[in-house]
RNA sequence: GGCCCCGUAGCUCAGCUGGAUAGAGCAAUUGACUUCUAAUCAAUAGGUCGCACGUUCGAGUCGUGCCGGGGUCGCCA
């Protein structure tokens, strides 16, 4: 496995400043800011000179003399300070991309130790809908998900379905009170229950507002939804037959906006599945003093001496009876230790619940539901809004579902293709593929290249521009190249030994030799953006490339291989950063 | 009120462990299509990095305090 040019070169640096007789640590090199200088530049002579205590470009002048015998460079500069600027040999360089080029991987696994990673995200509701919160969720997780895998790591992920809290009871009351002859409220009914669902899943979206709205005016009706929630986590039949229906459609439903998306899940379980597990957690806990009861409920007081602020302890199981979302988050944490014994759990959620997260984070260690060898994190993430820059609303202020955000965008997109006069050269049938992608990666790119805690606004106007820093310029480079590609076949013309003639060859190279540094810090901070950035600057060499390099036109016949090979790797890499972000290239557009 | 997040060009946003002249895209101006897809490329212009102190040879980046916006703070998820 290649490891990357930037690790090689810091090593060939680091080695210089150890003979010179400073740290190796010294000879970090960074792509350089200022192009015009260098490829590459290396501070570290500044750095070595506070420490000890000498002139940086005394040091850097010493670091340059052992660089030179090295004969990789083809300039090497002091400048300002004490910066060294970098300028590889052709060879060098082009050797490191010709070894990239055999690696599926691009050297991205090279230092990597693989770990277990489940990641918990989507997070839809029964009954309800999903709405914009869950485009984030279901947006960043899968693309962390893909990255994982991208990295060599074993990832799980679960959708993790919210089934089981208060909506449950409201849902069961509402519909006994409109249709109170079925067989479900019947304590004395020895079944067996209808295999149909009473109730659809349109009727469901209707039902929940309705009985949520009821619940904020009635008391009484409020209280009997709470009644119901004991009673259904406590298993009785009936509840748990009309529970099991609304899992059901709701689940069918919310498989269409994760297919729409990409998203894929190795598990759906849910806030349910631990309903067996939570008596002997809550009798652990007790047992070994961790839950104690305050004010009718058992809680886990998670508060520590060190805190600054308020720290609200972990509510397990309210006055009523029931348990809460806290009680089967870290129930799943339990199971999950057991079933998968994982070395991190990211839980990919909108950022206000940080507080939430904390506490079950709190708990889990506090009462070893967890080994400590396991990361808990919560990816938390910024809300998407309007143009007026609040949480984005449906005009008359409703929720705005999840489904008609993503057809918008594929209408929008399919708006613009019409435009290009697109529609002269393709089938329906193609344009529609096409419209899809093209919306679906709008919407993506543009939620995944924001930092991941800031809001963004939702504008698709915008977002389906098709130019500059869109989803679709990624799209569209990628799509030249496999056009050029097909024609090269098309003529056999074959991919031959990689040259650098050319500044564009070469900058394109820096950049495809750029992804493992990208990889790395994106998995560290959980950050798809800094992914959305390579592959922004691998189009836009790319697309240098295009317009000042020649390829099938090229006369000199070594170059236009080498130049057939260059785009065959730039291809193989913008497809899979994109498909790390979730962005489907189609052949032609 | 406590705590968390955000504040960078007219607009939308990047900015890695503190380094040279703070970067992209959109919008504006100018050039490039008989040419491998112009959904592209090349160039110009645009800034008191919210404010003030502090640490440092050096701060958009680190520390403290303010200001502005958003969020959150015990039985919803």
């Amino acid at each position: 496995m290649t490891a990357s040019l930037l690790s090689q070169l810091s090593q060939i640096v680091g080695q210089a400043f150890k003979t010179v007789g400073l740290d190796t640590s010294y000879g970090m090199v960074v792509p350089s800011q200022r192009r015009e200088l260098g490829q590459f530049q290396c501070n570290g002579a500044l750095a070595a000179a506070k420490q000890a205590k000498r002139n940086p470009r005394e040091i850097a002048t010493e670091v340059l003399t052992e660089l030179e015998k090295t004969g990789l460079f083809s300039e090497l500069t002091l400048a300002g300070p004490g910066f060294i600027n970098i300028r590889l040999m052709d060879d060098f360089l082009v050797g490191h991309i010709s070894d990239l080029a055999e690696d599926s991987y691009f050297g991205c696994r090279s230092r990597h130790m693989p770990m277990k990673v489940i990641l918990d995200y989507g997070g839809p509701n029964v009954a309800k809908a999903m709405h914009v919160g869950h485009l984030r969720a279901t947006i960043i997780g899968e693309s962390l998900r893909r990255l994982r895998e991208f990295m060599g790591d074993t990832a799980i992920s679960d959708v993790h379905f919210g089934d089981w809290g208060l909506p449950m009871g409201l849902l069961i009351r509402e519909i006994e009170r409109r249709q109170p002859d079925l067989p479900y409220f019947d304590a004395g009914f020895s079944g067996p229950y209808p295999d149909n669902s009473p109730v659809t899943v349109e009727e469901l979206q209707e039902i929940y507002p309705a009985a949520s709205a009821r619940s904020k005016d009635d008391p009484a009706f409020l209280e009997s939804a709470r009644k119901a929630t004991f009673e259904l986590q406590k298993g009785r039949a009936g509840y748990l037959a009309l529970w099991q229906h609304m899992r059901d459609v709701s689940i069918a439903e919310t498989r269409t906006d994760f297919d729409l998306l990409g998203a894929h899940f190795t598990e759906w379980k849910g806030e349910a599945d631990t309903n067996d597990h939570i008596p002997q957690m809550m009798d652990r806990l007790a047992k070994e003093g961790y839950s104690e009861v305050s004010e009718g409920a058992v809680v886990i007081n998670v508060a520590e001496e060190s805190d600054k602020k308020e720290m609200p302890p972990l509510i397990l199981e309210k006055s009523d009876g029931a348990v809460m979302y806290g009680t089967t988050d870290l129930a799943t944490i339990e199971m999950r230790r057991e079933e998968h014994d994982p070395n991190a759990i990211l839980y990919i959620v909108d950022a206000r619940q940080s507080l939430h997260f904390e506490q079950v984070f709190r708990a889990a260690r506090k009462c070893n539901s967890i080994g400590s060898d396991c990361r808990l994190e919560h990816i938390g993430f910024g809300t998407v809004n309007g143009k007026d820059g609040k949480p984005l609303k449906t005009r008359d202020g409703g929720v705005v579902r999840l489904r008609s955000l993503i057809e918008d965008a594929i209408g929008e997109a399919r708006k613009v293709i019409a435009e290009t006069g697109m529609s002269e050269r393709f089938d329906t049938a193609e344009l529609d593929d096409i419209s899809t992608k093209v919306g679906i990666a709008a919407i993506k790119y543009a939620d995944l290249s924001n930092q991941r805690m800031s809001n963004y606004v939702f504008d698709l106007e915008r977002f389906t521009k098709f130019e500059g820093r869109t989803g679709p310029y990624q799209m569209y480079a990628a799509v030249r190249i496999k056009s050029m590609l097909r024609k090269a076949a098309e003529q056999n013309l074959t991919e031959g030994r990689l040259l650098a003639t050319h500044d564009a060859e070469r900058n394109l190279m820096l950049a495809i030799a750029a992804l493992p540094e990208a990889i790395t810090a994106a998995a560290e901070k959980n950050a798809p953006n800094i992914l959305c950035d390579h592959v922004y600057n691998l189009s836009q060499e790319f697309n240098s490339f295009y317009h000042e390099c020649p390829v099938l036109g090229e006369a000199n016949l070594d170059i236009r291989a080498s130049r057939l090979c260059l785009c065959g790797i730039t291809l193989r890499q913008m497809e899979k950063v994109l498909y790390i972000l979730g962005i489907d290239v189609p052949d032609r557009m």
